[in-house]
DNA sequence: CATTTTCTGATAGACGTCTATCATTTTGAG
DNA sequence: CTCAAAATGATAGACGTCTATCAGAAAATG
């Protein structure tokens, strides 16, 4: 019952080892009959390839990159530190992965990082897109190396990369749709406010929303806030004057600090009922507001997951196998104070410990 | 800038790859110097061992097997679903894999089998624990032999296994209550449905879910169903009959097609309108009814997230690390007909595909 | 049939590690 | 200083695979 090797395959198939071999390995010139033998022979034992012991043969490991944009709010540094996490855990498996940090939103930055890429034997590169011609170009020549570019939490022209990782933006409007019809089961004001619907993923968020909520809520005219928290306060403020009986908030994208100040001040006067708050992306801020009740659901797109997708796929398309559909939806997570994941533990790095050794 | 190897480090440190293989094998009788040079030197070029070669070398190979209920419900199917499909992915990291059908809700027939597993050279056990004396027994028999013993689903005494792998009943209660208590912003009044209060589980998502309820809801007594599906519809009937204004039902266990005829009478007639449903655990029949909005929210606890972990852990503790505490606690995660994984994909056997191959 | 072409077998060295053995050097105790 | 004990070095064979090479056998060609 021990796993067979392709030395038992050869002599199953009544064949030598170099035959089996140029079978496996698609050498050519093999006779038809021969590879048939090889073949039912595989099929027979459940012969299936160690791929470490391959691996180790072939002194092959995989160089990827992981581009992620220097400080811009706590979400990519979470990111970052799921990248590190899977580094390491993966470190074993003949896995190199770096992190190159870019700046943010500056597409130029981006591209030069990327153009300094590639001369560096890299097998795959992840990136945070911004779409620009110098970067699409950039991406281009990488690809035309051989190097597999994936996106990941915002996409390029889908023709440019090998694969996009990343939210199901629809689905999580929708998800914020149904929670906040939910807490109006008989009608009610509700309230969008996303930074700008001229980026694809607020837009898209957007639409699901107003798909998902219930016909008898009025949805107020979404409110642009550009990232600028003092608009976001200032929103929530007028808005509660205008309608005292606002039900629900939905904040399709960062800039929260407003509305937690706002939110902290609604709580104090004893005026409104808060409305329902749903927002994005469960990082150390909103985890807080969560566990203190000063919102109610948060909408995740699990940074986590998305980078071990990513390392998935591009291992995945490192050994020539091609990736299904819908691989790189991520599907969002909804979480209430009740069933949040534990925080990540980023302690200090803990090595082997080497005691009483000698 | 290629991975440093145990000759690089002797090299470093000045002394033969047999002495830094016995300081890294912990071997023994080495000098104390030598073990801080060796250490020093792997600290430095930042060495670490490759698994993979090293697993090789040994010949080591992980036998797992993984005792699960025969076809109790769907929601053991998908979990042995769940099982072929990380045994196939882990099929090349020398990890292998069995599943044994055990006959559900019988714990001298699970005791059997696991009897039957001691002289079968696993490394490793998952099951799905019916406590009984002579489950313990058969338990305590396979880890005195060195056999790792892991829950799953169910527990059993948490000093008779090594780990336990499964749902926080507590925060799915929770969630749930949080949920309805969500729809109910003014007060209400909701229904509690369990199989038995006397199963653990129930039991804690029952009191989550009463923790979680808002003070102005009322919290109809728990009727217990004991998995008969009639019980269940007959329940519904006469609780709408009596409160017409019922806001929402908690189905806290399974017996969900009693609850399904009960709901699909309401829907059509016009009397009442429908109350909020939550329920349990993502199968295919509570995915149609989530798809088609015959209930509202499902509770999962992940079965294939499950087995994952369950996987990891048994290898983690065959190489010898311990575990972190909550390493087994599954966070419920909480679905709308909006942001439903997509099905497992069960699709036919799709072995390498071996065309054009001569 | 002779010759070329196609196919097959045998085998060696590598990958990074483990395990084991034996010879040699260094150390420490008396 | 002597001798045993402790520490170290050197090295070989294994694990399962890849890659390459070379010789020989079988098949196709004229």
């Amino acid at each position: 019952m021990v796993k067979p090797t392709l030395m038992d395959v050869a002599a199953a198939a009544g064949v030598s080892y170099a035959t089996a071999d140029r079978v496996l390995n698609r050498r050519g010139g093999v006779a038809e009959k021969s590879v048939l033998r090889v073949l039912a022979a595989i099929e027979q034992l459940g012969y299936t390839r160690d791929v470490t012991a391959a691996n180790l043969a072939r002194g092959r490991s995989y160089n990827y990159a992981f581009l992620i944009p220097a400080q811009a709010g706590a979400f990519f540094g979470e990111m970052r530190a799921a990248v590190k996490a899977e580094a390491k855990a993966r470190a074993s498996q003949r896995i190199n992965i770096t992190i190159e940090e870019v700046p943010a939103f500056n597409s130029d930055g981006l591209a030069e990082v990327l153009e300094s890429c590639i001369d560096r034997d890299l097998s795959g590169i992840c990136l945070v897109a911004i779409d620009s011609p110098r970067v699409r170009k950039a991406i281009q020549a990488l690809r035309a190396k051989g190097v597999f570019v994936l996106t990941l939490v915002a996409d390029t022209q889908s023709d440019s990369r090998d694969a996009y990782i990343g939210l199901d933006n629809l689905a999580a409007g929708r998800t914020a749709g149904r929670v906040l019809s939910l807490a109006s089961r008989d009608g009610g004001v509700v309230l969008p406010i996303a930074g700008s619907l001229d980026a694809a993923d607020h837009a898209l968020r957007f639409k699901g929303f107003k798909q998902a909520i219930a016909f008898d809520v009025t949805v107020l005219p979404v409110i642009e806030s550009f990232d600028r928290p003092e608009n976001v306060a200032e929103a929530v403020r007028s808005t509660l004057e205008a309608h005292p009986n606002l039900i629900g908030i939905y904040s399709i994208g960062s800039g929260q600090n407003g509305l937690f100040t706002a939110l902290s001040e609604v709580e104090k006067s004893a005026t409104y009922q808060r409305p329902v708050v749903v927002l994005h992306d469960l990082v150390g801020s909103v985890r807080t507001a969560l566990t203190i009740g000063l919102v109610d659901a948060v909408i995740d797109q699990k940074p986590d997951q998305q980078i071990a997708r990513a390392l998935d796929a591009m291992k995945a398309l490192s050994d020539g196998e091609t990736l299904p559909a819908d691989f790189g939806t991520i599907v969002p997570s909804l979480y209430f104070q009740d069933n949040m994941p534990p925080a990540p533990a980023d302690g200090p790095e803990k090595g082997p410990s080497y005691e009483q050794l000698f």
